[in-house]
DNA sequence: TATTAATTAAACCGATCGGTCCATTCAGTC
DNA sequence: GACTGAATGGACCGATCGGTTTAATTAATA
């Protein structure tokens, strides 16, 4: 056998991710890729398989690694309530520090998602319902244990949840500031009290 | 003084509008636009400045007729409850028969907001605060008629809801079907109940 | 050392991007 | 009918788009 690869594959997929959060899919140039991962255009072509492999792959990535890993650190908290507050707060931490406000991959690409094709569609899909599943869990197990109030439907309310923090993604890129994202996160809590 | 006009300037915008709205921004080509609107290049760039000042005309055009005249319609309904409910009616009703489920041209913008200029950026901002504002008042105004419980709080309220419909304009272009999107309505009736 | 496959560098592709320019055509005014 | 300025058709611009190809280089195995 020849050789191993030299570059790091994942770490060129993490580079990439970055760029496609931030400028999105259309506004993202190869140019733009090889700059950002310091691939020569042949590499890349050959390690991946074009722009759009690259962006799935990328797209998977975000959802394995930033969507999901967090669901997964949120489920080691004992309190729901407490489990969705801090899910909450993050993704307003998150609007509020990151200098580029790039919100959230897997929303960002939500709103282009009739301009792509269904394997994609379906990985966005996926990862949304991901956080959907993940609060109606997180209500049901609450009311079992009688911390909340058993008049709450548990998939509407995780439905609104979701609906709250997209709003939350993508008011947070600009037109929202501080305390109106605040406020979102407050009326939240007031669904599941 | 030599002739007017042939095209109609307005008609011209609202083609290039629902070009955009459709589209997004980056992903329109002046092409397209030729296509949809039926002006030659020439006159396009003639009547218009480019491409960014035709979609600042249509966002104002869309901002106009489309997102302050369904405020102004729905101010007509005398019961705020009343109003609020059919506001959120008719973004669902919007999302579920629209073809091509173009959402919301300023939400659609606000997630590209980054990208944009200060312009573009304040008419974004001031289009959605609009709707802000005409919630809260909305609000305040069951409150005085004792319609509304006075224990919400008609600011934070209002961003909630803003933030729900801006959730359902995101996700109603494809990742959440028919039944998630009554959910959010719902849940965010119980925001004022 | 010969073999093998991954990586590199750079030229090259047709297509499209947003935008400019200009000669011609048009409908009004004088 | 001469003049005027908006509208048209279309050629043209340099730049960039995503993607391919070719040849040289590399480092590991056999």
């Amino acid at each position: 056998m020849p050789w191993e690869k030299t570059f790091e594959v994942q770490d060129a997929i993490d580079k990439a991710m970055h760029v496609f959060w931030t400028k999105g899919y259309v506004d993202t140039s190869i140019a733009d890729l090889l700059e950002a991962t310091g691939l020569k255009r042949s590499s890349l072509y050959n390690a991946f398989g074009g722009k759009r492999d690259l962006f799935v792959k990328a797209l998977r990535k975000y959802d394995r690694e930033h969507s999901r890993a967090t669901l997964s650190q949120l489920e080691q908290i004992e309190d729901p309530h407490q489990a969705i507050q801090t899910l909450f707060e993050g993704v307003i931490q998150e609007a509020l520090t990151d200098p580029d406000q790039k919100g959230c991959l897997l929303v960002n690409t939500s709103l282009e998602l009739p301009t792509h094709d269904k394997e994609i569609q379906t990985i966005v899909k996926t990862g949304i319902r991901a956080v959907e599943v993940f609060l109606q869990r997180q209500i049901e197990l609450g009311q079992a244990r009688s911390e909340l109030p058993e008049s709450i439907d548990p998939q509407e309310t995780a439905r609104a949840l979701v609906a709250l923090i997209t709003g939350i993604r993508v008011l947070g890129r600009g037109v929202f500031e501080e305390s109106a994202l605040r406020s979102i996160a407050a009326q939240a809590l007031r669904l599941i009290a």
